[in-house]
Formats: structure tokens, C-alpha cells, sequence
DNA sequence: GGTCCTTTTGGTCGTTCTGCCTAAAAACAG
DNA sequence: CTGTTTTTAGGCAGAACGACCAAAAGGACC
């Protein structure tokens, strides 16, 4: 059991964690990355952080060492520092939210893609971790460019449609979602098309800008 | 300089604090409590996390020591951890957003309501808290049943016009909240009415529930 | 080349939402 | 009783949304 006390006697935190959701779309899917623990449970990758050292560059730092990706999307989710949610001591945990392409490999070997949905059994209060990272990633889908961590640089509409649908874990009309997404001046053409497999070629978008940047975009209801 | 280190010898966090941002609505304006500090900066109401106990009662505490109210609408806004924040040592704090009726008088006399987005010269990093919790709120207005902190049990619509203009600063037409409103489904009729001052006296509504939660609302376009 | 299939993409149409406006209802002041 | 004030119902034009249709533009196969 961790414990610690500060120079002027008082109980302080024994430690500062980092827990970090890193997610990706795949094929439909909204995957997560986890690592396995001895006893079966999943948990998120994270790790504490050093004197000096601010949360997020913890979960850039950790997330380098797991997966080998660097500039990646990040932004702080919520402090997770109920009593007892560490069984090792006082730790609480800033939690993140991350986005990588679906391309990323794992560098850990205990490490793994899994369903972000599906019902896994994870460690501590990381079930609820997800969930919040869950909420937050569909909140913001078309009021920012979020999706910008998982596309790449240039993309056609095609391929940014199966990210939404993923995050927003519905079904989209390809023309509807063509003139909505651009309605939303998050993307600007980029003057290429793009022909591999049948049918027409697309054309291909970036983002106006890469930067993560809230309330950038604008309209598109809630869905029902 | 508060130091700490963990029974592993490791450096820890000194102590876990708590910053709490004060809502209110009084007159269309917005107004956050703050505490005066020696200096002439304004400070926000705070305290460090016991052992044992969830920010987010630490905040609750906090707060009825200020200001002597209990059953307070409270939510995690963000950690706020980078290192430097607090010149005593390394001191994360867990800041919170917290809504309570316009009568509420501060019981600390160091404590006063100021204008929430006046210029005023904030200690630490307490400028971008604020900032953090006006985002927060003017983004849930509608989408949730933040209001229930500001407003009484039963009121009027044109009482919580004024509560959602002084939150979004924005104008709405009476008529035309009145209708948007209702349409969200957050409020309902009391039966009752009230007629203070002239005019044709006003239907009582009340929230459908006062417990917070997300998504409860609906629609509502973001104010251009 | 011609035909079929696929995917992209521009446009239409009816419904719903939004902002602005008008006017009636229902109180108070003199 | 007459004017003033506030609430509240409803109308209307424009915008947004969702579903659909059809043309454009490629590949696959005969």
C-alpha cells in the first residue's frame, strides 16, 4: 500500500496517474486499446506522472512507449480520484482521451485492439473511464475536428463516413453526409481523386485545419 | 516549497486541491464567487482533498464553509496539473463547477460575487478555470438541466429566460423560448401561476428532474 | 467495344426547426 | 374605464434535415 506525506506532515496523494483511452475505427468498429492484466482484466495504458512533468505529456509519453505513434490527438478527459478506485493507494488519475489511424500497431505485446463497446471485464474504474471517453468522442464529433486523429492528411468522403459511423455508432446516408460534412467547413477539397477499387473516383479532403480545436464546426442535430 | 514522496521513495504530488467555480445569475449577469488574497488577485473558493475523501465532497465542503449551502449542483470540470501552477509546490487541482440561487450570500467576508466574464486579475492558473466553466455551462444549456442550480423549485419562464440568457449572453425572444423551451422536455406546467407587478400573471413550471444529467435536452442549435 | 455492377455526387422534395413577428389574454395604475 | 405591461398562442418565411433519385465515372467480364 503506497502512501505519502508532504513536508508539512499532512497525508498527500502517494502518486499522480495517467490512464489514457486510445481509440481507433476499424472496418465499423470503434476499437480501444488495452493491455492484459494476470488476472484476466483488461486495463487502459497509462502510467504516473513525473515531478515536473504535466499530465498530458505523461499520456504522450506512455503512449509512445506502448504503441511508438508520436503527434498524436489528445486531450484531457476527467480526474478520476474517488477513494479506494487504486487498491495500491492514493492515486488519482487524469484520464485522456486519444486518436490514432487505424493503421497503429501495438509495440506491447500485452497490448490489444478491442471492441470499445463490447462488455470486457476491466480493472478498477477503467469501465467507467471508457464510457466517458465514449460520450466525449460523440459529443464533440461534429462540433469539432476530432476525426482528424484517425483520418490521414488527405481522404475521401467515403473513408471519413466509415469514422463517423463508427464514433457515432449509426448509419449515414453517403450523399447526406457529404453535404453535411462540408456544410460544416471543417474540410476543404483537396483537388486529387482517388480510384482503387470499382466506381466512381473520389474526390479527396483534408481538414482545414489539424489542430484540435472545439466549436470549430457547426449544425447537425443530436440523433434520435 | 511543499514536497512530498511515496512510500517507494518516489516524488509525489504535495497535496490535491480543489478549485471550485461559483455560478450564479443575478440581473443577466453572471457572476462567479471569489475570494480577495493579500495581493489584489482574485482567487477562486478551494481547499486540498483529504484522505479518503472524493474531490468532489471536498468541493461540496468547501463550499458550504463559504457560503453555508448545502445540496449545491456540483460537476468535475477538469484537472488542472501542469507543473508550476501553484508556486507552494506540486499541487494538482481538481477543479469543479458548481450553480447555486441567485440569493445566496457568501458567509466568508473575504468572499464576493464579481462579474464572470469581467476582466479581473485571477491568481494561479484561475483565469482559465473560469474560462473552462463558462465553455461548460453555455455548452450544456440546452442539452441538460444545468439551470436546476440557478433556479428556484417553481418559476416562471420568463425567470429562466433571464437565468438562460445571462448563461448563453445572448438575447432570446420571450415567445420564442418560451415555445423552445418547453419543446425540450426538461420543464412542466405546476398548474400554478404567478402574478407579482403588472402584466398578465405567468405559468409556474418546474424541471422534470433536478438531478443532473447529460442528454437529457434536445435540439437547439448552437447561438450564431 | 459493350454491358453490368459499383461507388460517388449533385439535386429534389417533404418535414421539421428556427427566428421574427402579430395579436390576443390577463393582470395593474390612474 | 382606459392605457400600460407582461405573458402566451399562433403564423410565416427561411434554413436545416433526412430520405430518395438519377447522373457521373470508374472497373469487371463477355
Amino acid at each position: 500500500m503506497w502512501t505519502a506525506r508532504n513536508s508539512e506532515g499532512y497525508e498527500a496523494p502517494a502518486a499522480l496517474a495517467v490512464d489514457t483511452v486510445l481509440l481507433t475505427a476499424r472496418a465499423g468498429d470503434l476499437l480501444v486499446l488495452a493491455t492484459q492484466i494476470d488476472d484476466g482484466h483488461r486495463a487502459l495504458p497509462g502510467g504516473l506522472v513525473g515531478a515536473g512533468e504535466s499530465p498530458e505529456d505523461t499520456a504522450r509519453r506512455k503512449l509512445a512507449e506502448k504503441t511508438g505513434v508520436t503527434d498524436v490527438y489528445v486531450e484531457q478527459l476527467a480526474a478520476f480520484a474517488n477513494p479506494g478506485r487504486d487498491p495500491r493507494g492514493w492515486i488519482p488519475s487524469i484520464a485522456h482521451l486519444a486518436l490514432v489511424p487505424p493503421d497503429t500497431k501495438p509495440r506491447d505485446p500485452d497490448a490489444a485492439w478491442i471492441t470499445a463497446r463490447g462488455r470486457h471485464r476491466w480493472a478498477f474504474d477503467h469501465h467507467d473511464i471508457v464510457r466517458t471517453a465514449l460520450n466525449r468522442v460523440e459529443g464533440k464529433l461534429w462540433w469539432s475536428n476530432v476525426a482528424v486523429g484517425i483520418l490521414p492528411a488527405s481522404f475521401p468522403l467515403s473513408k471519413a463516413r466509415t469514422v463517423y459511423e463508427a464514433i457515432a455508432h449509426t448509419h449515414y446516408d453517403p450523399a447526406t453526409f457529404a453535404r453535411d460534412l462540408k456544410a460544416t467547413g471543417l474540410i476543404e477539397p483537396t483537388g486529387e481523386t482517388s480510384a482503387q477499387g470499382p466506381g466512381r473516383p473520389a474526390a479527396l479532403y483534408r481538414f482545414t485545419t489539424r489542430d484540435p480545436s472545439w466549436g470549430a464546426g457547426r449544425r447537425k442535430r443530436m440523433a434520435t
